[in-house]
Parts: C-alpha cells; sequence; structure tokens
RNA sequence: GCCCUCAUCGUCUAGAGGCCUAGGACGCCGCCCUUUCAAGGCGGUAGCACGGGUUCGAAUCCCGUUGGGGGCACCA
C-alpha cells in the first residue's frame, strides 16, 4: 500500500456538506489507488474532542456511503501531542525554532498594522524556554517554497512573505499547523486532499516536514463550496449541515451523487449515475479549480428522480421516518394508532411521482389518517364557491348510490353530476378534492377517495355541503 | 494593505488549437398529455469577462486588465 490519504474534520456538532464531499473525493482516491483512507478528528484541544460530536460525524459518513470499516480511525489529533512537542524540541534544539516573548498588542505596536503578520523581534534574543514564551519556526529568508498539487500544479510561495509562526503555544501545547504535519508523518500520509482554504497553510507545512526531515505528502486543494453569494458556505449564514438534508428526506444515493458534480463531471452527456460509474470515472486531477455553487434546486431534481427510480416497496420503507417520527424527525399530525400501513402502501406509488423530498410525503397522505383533513383555508375560499354546496349534495348522493366503490366508478358519478351542470370534470372535482382532502392539490381524486372509503368519504362531502 | 488563487449559459459542467453554428443538466418559458398537482414527451431562452499578442486558425496557448474567491491568530 504505498497511498494514505487522510481526512480531518473538525470536532464540530455537524457534518458540513464541503466536508462531505472532500470526505468522499479523500474515500474514492484511496480507492481507486488501492491505499488507505484514514479519518483523523483535527482538534489539539482533548476538551473539544466531545463523543455525541464524534458520533456525529460517523454516523454522517455512514449516510454518505463511507461506512465503518472502509477506513481507518477515527484517530484523535490529541493522541500524539507527546510526539508533537518532541519535535518542537528537536526544532528548538537544531535553531530552526526559538522563543519569543512577544504578545499580539506588542507585534501590531510595532508593525503597526494587524495583517503585517509577526516581525521577528525575538529571533536573535537568545530566549530560553520560560513561561509566557511560545516557540517559533524561524522561516528561511530567501527562496521559495514550492508545493506540488493534484489540481493546482505547483504553487509557488516566496519564503521572505512566511512570518515566523508560533507551533507551541506559551503553555506548551502544540498549534494545529505543527500537530498536523507530525501526525502526518507518523501515520505514514502520502496524500492530503483538503479544502483551497488551507492553500496558504500549505507552505508553512511544507517548510516543517522538510525542517523535520521528512518529504512532504502530495497535495490537492479542491475549490471551496460557496452560496448563492459566492461566498464560502458558512454555518452561521448558509445551510451547510449535512444531517438536515438526511432529516428532510435526501437520499443518500442522490446527496452523493450531487456532491461529486461539484467540481467534476462523469463521460457523456449525463449527471445522474451509478455510483459504480462515479467511482471508476473520478479523477481527482480532472476535478475544476474554480468554486462551486451549492445549488439546492438542482440537488432537489436529482432527489426528485433517485425517489421515482426507487421500486415501490423501497420508497414506502424510506418514507417510514417520516410516518413514525424520530430522534430528529417531527412525529406526524396524525395519532399513531390511525395509521394504516395497507392503505399507505397502496397511496404510496400515487406520490412517488409528487415528492422531491421524503418529508413531503406528510402532506401527501395525512388525510388518510387524520380523523379530520387539516383544511387548507386559501384552497377552500377557492374552491368552494357559491355553487359548491349544490354540487357536493349532489355528488354525495351520486357517491352514496354506487353499489361498486371503485375508482373509475366513482369518476363517472362525478363526471355526471359535473354534466348535468354543464362542468368539466376539472372544475367539478376541485370542491370534492377539498372537501375530502383539504387541499387543492394532491393526489388522484378517485383513488384516494376509494382508498378513503365509503363511510369517510361520504361524511367529509357531507360536512362540507352542510357547511356552505 | 500583503500573499495565494480562480474565470464557458442565472447555476453545475463538456471542451486539452481546427470535430464549436460551443454540447448536456438544473432553473425559467411554451406546447402536448391530463380528474388537481406532479411525472412523462416535445420545443424554446441563455454563455466563452475585457484588451492585447502567438498562430493559416484560439473558448482552448502567452501577457495584461477587470472581476470573484481564499488566507493573513499563542483557531482549526
Amino acid at each position: 500500500m504505498t497511498v494514505r490519504v487522510r481526512f480531518a474534520p473538525s470536532p464540530t456538532g455537524y457534518f458540513h456538506v464541503g466536508g462531505a464531499r472532500s470526505a468522499l473525493q479523500n474515500w474514492i482516491f484511496a480507492r481507486q489507488h488501492d491505499g488507505a483512507f484514514v479519518l483523523r478528528i483535527e482538534d489539539t484541544d482533548a476538551a473539544r474532542n466531545r463523543p455525541e460530536w464524534i458520533e456525529g460525524i460517523l454516523s454522517a459518513l455512514d449516510w454518505i456511503g463511507i461506512a465503518r470499516g472502509t477506513y481507518e480511525g477515527p484517530y484523535f489529533q490529541t493522541a500524539y501531542t507527546d510526539k508533537q512537542q518532541q519535535a518542537a524540541e528537536r526544532l528548538y534544539a537544531a535553531g530552526r525554532a526559538y522563543y519569543c516573548d512577544c504578545t499580539r498588542e506588542q507585534v501590531q505596536a510595532r508593525t503597526g498594522s494587524q495583517y503585517a503578520g509577526y516581525d521577528g523581534h525575538c529571533r536573535d534574543r537568545g530566549l530560553g524556554p520560560g513561561v509566557g514564551r511560545a516557540l517559533r519556526f524561524r522561516t528561511p529568508d530567501e527562496g521559495q517554497t514550492r508545493v506540488v498539487d493534484l489540481i493546482r500544479g505547483e504553487p509557488t510561495f516566496d519564503n521572505d512573505k512566511i512570518e515566523d509562526f508560533v507551533i507551541l503555544r506559551s503553555d506548551g501545547s502544540p498549534v494545529f499547523l505543527l500537530a498536523n504535519v507530525v501526525d502526518d508523518i507518523t501515520m505514514g500520509i502520502t496524500h492530503v486532499i483538503r479544502a483551497e482554504e488551507h492553500l496558504p497553510n500549505t507552505p508553512k507545512q511544507q517548510l516543517l516536514f522538510v525542517a523535520l526531515d521528512h518529504r512532504p505528502p502530495i497535495w490537492a486543494h479542491v475549490p471551496v463550496v460557496v452560496n448563492a453569494k459566492r461566498q464560502k458556505l458558512s454555518k452561521r449564514r448558509d445551510r451547510v449541515a449535512l444531517e438536515s438534508f438526511r432529516d428532510e428526506g435526501y437520499l443518500a444515493d442522490a446527496m452523493r451523487n450531487y456532491l461529486m458534480l461539484l467540481g467534476w463531471a462523469p463521460s457523456g452527456d449525463r449527471e445522474i449515475v451509478p455510483w459504480s460509474v462515479i467511482e471508476t470515472e473520478f479523477r481527482l486531477e480532472a476535478v475544476n479549480p474554480s468554486p462551486a455553487f451549492f445549488d439546492e434546486k438542482k440537488l432537489r431534481a436529482f432527489n426528485g428522480d433517485y425517489i421515482r427510480a426507487l421500486a415501490p416497496e423501497a420508497f414506502v420503507d424510506a418514507c417510514q421516518p417520516w410516518l413514525t417520527g424520530t430522534d430528529t424527525i417531527a412525529p406526524p399530525p396524525w395519532a399513531p394508532g390511525d395509521f394504516d400501513p395497507r392503505v399507505f402502501a397502496a397511496a404510496a406509488p400515487l406520490a412517488q411521482t409528487r415528492i422531491s423530498v421524503l418529508s413531503e410525503i406528510v402532506d401527501y397522505v395525512d388525510f388518510f389518517f387524520l380523523s379530520e383533513p387539516r383544511i387548507d383555508e386559501a384552497s377552500r375560499a377557492k374552491a368552494m364557491r357559491d355553487d359548491a354546496g349544490d354540487l357536493l349534495r349532489a355528488t354525495h348522493d351520486a357517491f352514496a348510490a354506487q353499489s361498486r366503490w371503485h375508482a373509475d366508478a366513482l369518476r363517472a358519478a362525478l363526471e355526471e353530476v359535473g354534466a348535468q351542470r354543464d362542468l368539466k370534470l376539472g372544475k367539478t372535482q376541485a370542491p370534492v378534492r377539498v372537501a375530502v382532502t383539504g387541499r387543492g392539490v394532491g393526489l388522484p381524486l378517485f383513488e384516494s377517495i376509494e382508498l378513503l372509503g365509503r363511510q369517510r368519504t361520504l361524511e367529509r362531502v357531507r360536512r362540507a355541503a352542510d357547511a356552505m
């Protein structure tokens, strides 16, 4: 095994869509090279490695198809704190790092800018370790640092533009830049695939690799995912938690298909492709280097496509969480005892072509399981015109006269009611639909009525007629 | 301000000098189908940021401009 890639999320309480894409890309790359995908939780502060948050990351990875057992880890950055400190000491002993007692305020006062970076004040003061002293890496004064990047070629940085950055805080704890490099070395990481926002860190880390006598890894900086205003997705202003998409009823297959299309496309004029095609055709080197907009509308269209492709039984199964509620999905409006799985199974195929996300199923079928349909006021106002009372009474009687409670017969009956009033079926059905389902749009009416049953339908139609 | 980086329809992309009269998908618009709404079918709208080169020939190569993005902590 020659390739080892590591995916390193922070242990926040949710899993970012950008992270999910990156994880997928890392994972595929490792598999394509018969290598290892290493999951490392990245935080130098053990106190922030909250078990429930880690579990959230793991279950999100499971959901998009990176199942436990297909990766190493999770490892924690804090597991190697000793090695990180030893590396820092080696750097200090070799004169590659020095202690510094400057505060941020002092540095800014000297440089007169919040962006100027560290000015090298303590470089040659020969300070030893002590309280209030941080260890800084002595960056080269001249030359360039060239990094090898599978997506961007060889970005090159002037060394004199790289400040002497801190590698050990004044309390002796390592910072992320150092911790990362030491962890990569101890884990034998060969490839680092991460978001573009880390590109400016890369020369610093590469300098550390070299100072520690190790060959730097091959890098690949994938473009960031942006919102409609073309800014990097952020937790504060954008909807980015993968879990929220899962709970709204996005299918994992649709999600990962869409995610992989951000910055890349499979061969031929097609986008919705089986995962096996993506796994064999995806090339990290072919990823488009410019930022990609996360388009929820397109994701939704993909999801509808994937939902329609489901076998009927699979669709019924997929709907279950929204039919019962879970820890993170709200329960439906009906009483659990009133749900009839047989009715649902019969109605499901009618709903399958009509929803884009699974959570929408509830509003399509609620009238079957509620004792009273939830009335949508706008639909009621539109459908219940002056003549609706007469129409509904006639419909009630026509339905009541049916010996066969069947969609075709019910349709013929309503058509007859309409014909007597010179109305097309499109008009005639509207008040009946609202009376029975509570809404102006929904599942095919006669099939719904057949499933709802004679008694409940007649009750609802009569009650609506009486209310006119 | 400094460093890095990016640039094809509104959006995601195909495109590696002639195959481009720039292809697909989402969106949007129209028509057909139709018991509502979808789905499905058919059609349409819309793009190589700009300016210079190089070349017989440039969306493709080079330079510049403009615009966008990322970063600039004893956060990660």
